[in-house]
DNA sequence: CCTTTATATATGCTTATGCGTATATCCATA
DNA sequence: TATGGATATACGCATAAGCATATATAAAGG
């Protein structure tokens, strides 16, 4: 398991904080995040990377897509993204990207995944 | 309160993540903490102000001595210490330091407050 | 093939972080 | 008030992190 400090430092970003709290929803390609949080996608594409090389999130191609989601077998880090989730309303700007997630949905035509 | 990301970051350092495990146990001073996972007081030092300046712990002189504690005002910060105790089996580190602190517990005869 | 869309990475830059060493401050006591 | 123990901070340095912009790669569809 990748060191807790490390863990907790892929964490410690507001970026990183908003993905995460997305991908907790669902799983996600990069271009409904960029779209979601406002936010470029090279900065999403960068900020996905140290997630994944922390082991927080894994990806999956899907021909021109590529979805993002969390990685729930580290059961400390799992448990910690659980407290936040049920703190949330501590937290606006987690909250606002919920909201604006929940609009999205419903229009979002392109991202789409057949299986899963 | 403190931002979340804010809050993360201060604990992710190794260096700061053993010192809340020991402060989780009991409240120490400097002098102490320094003894119990064998870092330098500066450095010790350095990393208790970023503790404090995140809210995660407050501190009380005693005389020569200062001590620390964990501020438990903040209830997403708790509820994540509460899971890597938890789950502090899996971070040895943290594990050496408790046993070292049960070890040094019983010799410590400078460090004891009067009250509390 | 060529273009478009989606994604990842490189580059150059600025700022933040952590460290060791040295020094300052605070307090108790001789 | 001089000394020593406990703690905090300053300094100089090395490395890491984050950003915007530009560019590279991958897949789909004409």
């Amino acid at each position: 398991m990748v060191d807790l400090a490390e863990f907790l430092k892929a964490l410690s970003d507001e970026t990183r904080l908003r993905i995460m709290a997305l991908l907790y929803q669902k799983e996600m390609c990069v271009c409904e995040i960029c779209d979601v949080i406002g936010e470029s996608q090279p900065k999403v594409s960068r900020h996905l990377a140290k997630l994944r090389d922390a082991d927080l999130v894994r990806d999956e191609r899907q021909s021109q897509w590529v979805f993002y989601y969390l990685n729930l077998e580290n059961k400390t880090a799992s448990e910690i993204m659980n407290t936040i989730i049920r703190n949330i309303n501590e937290h606006s700007i987690l909250n606002e990207d919920m909201q604006k997630l929940n609009e999205k949905v419903k229009q979002c035509k392109l991202c789409k995944r057949e299986g899963k």
